[in-house]
RNA sequence: GAUUCAGUAGCUCAGCUGGUAGAGCAUCUCCCUUUUAAGGAGAGGGUCCAGGGUUCGAACCCCUGCUGAAUCACCA
């Protein structure tokens, strides 16, 4: 392992922090009582307060310095004066660990007192310091000026999610997205408890993946022998609660789908489900859109949020209009009494590309999906899905060839997604069995029959309405974001590739010597670029190199070096 | 999976027709007792993503690979 400049420095400022006696990574607890955004908000004059925090800027001028503090609240200015800080004649904790051994992003715990500076700034004049957790690696220096300006800010997509937490550390506005998420949840959870719906989990291992069409992720469980797959959705479970007895039960699931990843899927993703008894669709689109309208204010204060250039108004009601009527607008066509082979026909006017294992819902949901669903900005229900696409709905009350299903447009993109829940067992024994014979024709994304689930339906499910959302891309909507990496702590990854580091044996392999080998690796880097070279060139420059750095060790000699050529 | 773009110091980025690397911040040394994106002076710091090829000579041109991003395909 090689260590950068910095990263050397900083090793070398531990190591003489031990030897002047401080622990720099203390066992006992630092007594906080404050916090750096509550200290600037109510301003006390004289105020005597301890905080903690990263050591976020230091800026030495003589005897006096400042620096910054940030903790998990923020920031605020912190004043250093040597001779308050060292009343006595040992100047050692100014001079010493304050100027030279503290680094920026070390923990350091402060006593001290509050007051303004010359220039008006909130500040704590510290009267005692301790370290508390020593940095090794320096962090990305961002600077901001009065008018917010940004300068050098740490950018790099990849370096951001793969290192998240120094992300968090220095980009502020990244916290605040998942401070977001986090209340856009509990602004759910309280609007469900409210109404008494009850928080339930289910299995993430489940024998059979079922409740959606997507591909899984499978795995073996070795004492029971068995393939056991990670859920691609909880539904099926959920409402084997509501034949439990149960009138509301709703559960945040992570599901997992083993698909393509992009800017809004990622293979392991978060949906609330919720289901509730003697309910239909209508009521639900009814409980969805004073949801989202209260989660919006929770979140953001109000109900209207921009993404992407949209204003967009989540207050309620929203719009609603059934698939076939959204069809017939946005195309011109009525497919609502086509066949298969008609639907074909208007795909390959509308240059939609086809293929035989589409079968007439799969046909419409493509019209819808290529030709509609872009154009919903503002909220709206879209209602009326064909049966074929939905498998686990109720049949339509007015039209056998529909389902009671409506699914949530915000944007141009699917936020939630509810049926009045199909509850006949008969009619789902079918389904299934219909979705068997389009996996035979080739659809790899059918349902597989959950023979148990048909079980508990055989036992009585009440009429019940059940929706799930997409907490991720609710979060996106409601944070501004366009990526979905951008609300997920740690986004899926390739991992890292492990870089091949030359080693000191490597250079031990061909006679270095123990002594000598980290010098010639630090030199030459690797064996091949050392062997490359003349002996008598590198004997010279190895010698040159002792001297520069009074290495301690005997010179070569040039029988040495030829020897390992 | 396809296409395009990108990968240079701890961070953000320059780097001309190919002549073996530069800035700002950060780091180190010295000076400075109320500063504020950046006080002054000096110094150090790089397998230019990796591996091949072309060339007298490659950060730069060509090929392969790795990683990321964007667009598309896929994603009820």
């Amino acid at each position: 392992m090689s260590l950068s400049e910095q990263e050397v420095q900083r090793r070398k400022s531990l190591e003489q922090l031990r030897e002047k006696g401080i622990e720099p990574y203390p066992a006992a607890l630092f007594p906080v009582n404050a916090f750096s955004s509550e200290l600037q908000a109510n301003y006390q004059e004289g105020k005597k307060v301890t905080i903690a925090g990263r050591l976020m800027r230091k800026k030495v001028q003589g005897k006096a310095s400042f620096g910054e503090i940030q903790d998990s609240k923020g920031r605020i200015q912190v004043y250093f004066n040597r001779d308050e800080i060292c009343p006595d004649e040992d100047k050692s904790m100014y001079n010493d660990v304050f100027k030279k051994l503290l680094d920026l992003g070390d923990f350091i715990g402060i006593n001290g007192e509050i007051f303004k500076t010359q220039v008006g700034e909130i500040t704590i004049k510290v009267e005692s310091f301790e370290v508390l957790s020593k940095a090794l690696k320096p962090l990305p220096v961002v600077k901001q000026d009065e008018k917010g300006n940004v300068f050098d800010a740490f950018t790099d997509p990849e370096q951001r999610y793969r290192m998240r937490y120094v992300d968090l550390i220095v980009n502020q506005e990244v916290k605040e997205t998942f401070v977001k998420r986090t209340k856009l949840m509990n602004a759910m959870r309280q609007f469900f408890n409210e109404r008494e719906y009850f928080e339930v989990e289910t299995p993430i291992l489940q024998p059979i993946p079922g409740g959606a069409a997507a591909r899984p992720f499978i795995t073996h469980h070795n004492a029971l022998d068995i393939p056991l797959y990670l859920r691609v959705a909880n539904e099926l479970y959920l409402k084997r609660l509501i034949v439990g007895g149960f009138d509301g039960v709703y559960e945040f699931s992570k599901d997992f789908r083993n698909e393509g990843m992009d800017r809004t899927h990622n293979p392991e993703f978060t949906v609330m489900e919720i289901y509730v008894a003697y309910k239909d669709y209508f009521w639900m689109m009814d409980f969805t859109e004073q949801m989202i309208e209260q989660a919006a204010i929770a979140v953001n204060g109000t109900s209207t949020v921009t993404n992407g250039g949209n204003e967009i108004s989540l207050k309620a009601p929203f719009k609603r209009i059934s698939m076939l009527d959204s069809i017939k607008e946005h195309t011109g066509f009525d497919v609502s009494e086509m066949d298969e082979k008609g639907l074909k026909e208007v795909c390959a006017q509308l240059d939609i590309p086809t293929d035989d294992s589409m079968g007439k819902g799969k046909l419409i949901d493509e019209i819808f999906g290529e030709k509609c669903e872009a154009n919903y900005i503002q909220p709206t229900f879209i209602t009326d899905y064909p049966v074929e696409m939905s498998p686990l709905c109720k049949k339509h009350r007015d039209n056998p060839n529909l389902t009671e299903r409506f699914e949530l447009m915000i944007n141009g993109k699917e936020i939630a997604n509810a049926y009045s829940e199909l509850n006949d067992p008969i009619d789902q024994r079918e389904r299934f069995e219909e979705q068997l014979k389009l996996s035979e024709k080739g659809d790899d994304e059918a349902m597989f029959i959950d023979q148990d689930f048909l079980r508990a339906l055989e036992f009585g499910m009440p009429p019940t309405s059940g929706m799930g959302i997409g907490i991720d891309r609710l979060t996106m909507l409601l944070t501004g974001q366009t990526s979905i990496q951008e609300v997920l702590f740690f986004p899926q990854m390739k991992p890292e590739p492990k870089k091949v580091v030359p080693q000191k044996t490597d250079f031990e392999k061909i006679g270095v010597s123990e002594l000598w080998s980290e010098h010639v690796m630090a030199v030459y880097g690797t064996v091949e670029s050392l062997t490359s070279a003349k002996p008598t060139q590198v004997h010279q420059m190895l010698n040159g190199y002792r001297k520069k750095n009074k290495l301690t060790i005997d010179a070569l000699q040039l029988a040495d070096v030829e020897a390992w050529f």
